[in-house]
DNA sequence: ATAAACCTTAGAGTTTAATCCAAGGTCAAG
DNA sequence: CTTGACCTTGGATTAAACTCTAAGGTTTAT
């Protein structure tokens, strides 16, 4: 048995932690002291392993919620339950990553093309991009320090 | 001039999200009507052109504040300033961009030894992995649905 | 003149995952 | 028996970027 401080300290989380997944039906322990103070068995040591590692791999506790619903009841729940929940999370990762990808290829683009010089930003090429009105201020790479590139001196 | 349900749908957003750049102090009209409806310029609708175009490419709102700063000023800011806006957002969208590569192998290799199928998730390979007390639940890909792929019948 | 569409405000709600706080009860050591 | 570490509760706060609501005033078209 382990007091909330005692799990904690496993798994390097804080006890705050412990009882937010409690209030949100994540895990709840299995019993209480005297005082009321929580109580821990193995099992519930387990099932916040389950969570923690669910956590590691991109899952929401919403997400881990449902996991653990179909955990629980395993033998009356299919793979394909399982399996569908973590394709839904791939391409919601897969889709969060493009775009991150895309913002990615855009900032290198826009730190290329300025010198990053100590003297006035007036013809900063970051700034132009941004204001500019055409349409390629992102993916496509201008220079325009090529042409004030002399601007440290 | 705009009126705010004008300028929004100029730049496909709503009203509601004018009002709440005013509140953050990105955005205000330059002008009020008689009746207290915002009007906003040509300018207005420029700085919101710039604003949208810095969310395009991944700066937060916070950001976006800082780099108006240095663009109403530009003459008396630096390159240097700009620059390091941009190379710190790309390191952090880099860092993002890890974890979430980072999900995304380990979900695939969870998908790919599940089955799927229609029966008992008994010994699916991603509770499995979710419960085991080993650590290559993630990076590494076990097959299990090799020894139980038959399951489905 | 009256309805529809649009505008005003302040403030609450959403999502995620905690973290922190205050006021108080409990437990082990000295 | 008192100190300090730990525990209890409910509720507030954080960050991000909106989105929505309520209760009311304005503009436009018929
Ligand atoms: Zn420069
Ligand atoms: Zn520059
Ligand atoms: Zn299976
Ligand atoms: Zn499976």
């Amino acid at each position: 048995m382990y007091r909330i401080g005692e799990l904690a300290a496993l798994y390097d989380i804080k006890a705050d932690t412990l009882r937010f997944y409690e209030k949100h039906g994540l895990l709840s322990p299995s019993s209480r002291s005297d005082s009321g103070y929580r109580l821990y068995n193995q099992d519930d040591s387990e099932r916040l392993k389950f969570i923690l590692r669910a956590k590691a791999v991109g899952f929401s506790l919403n997400d881990i919620a449902d996991l653990l619903s179909i955990e629980v009841d395993k033998s009356n729940r299919a793979c394909a339950e399982v399996k569908g929940l973590v394709d839904t999370k791939l391409e919601q990762v897969e889709a969060k990553l493009a775009e991150l990808q895309h913002f990615a290829t855009s900032l290198k683009s826009l730190s290329n093309t300025c010198c990053g010089g100590p003297d006035s930003a007036e013809h900063c090429s970051i700034l132009e991009a941004l204001e500019s009105s055409d349409q390629h201020i992102i993916a496509k790479k201008e220079h325009h320090h090529f042409s004030h590139s002399g601007h440290k001196d």
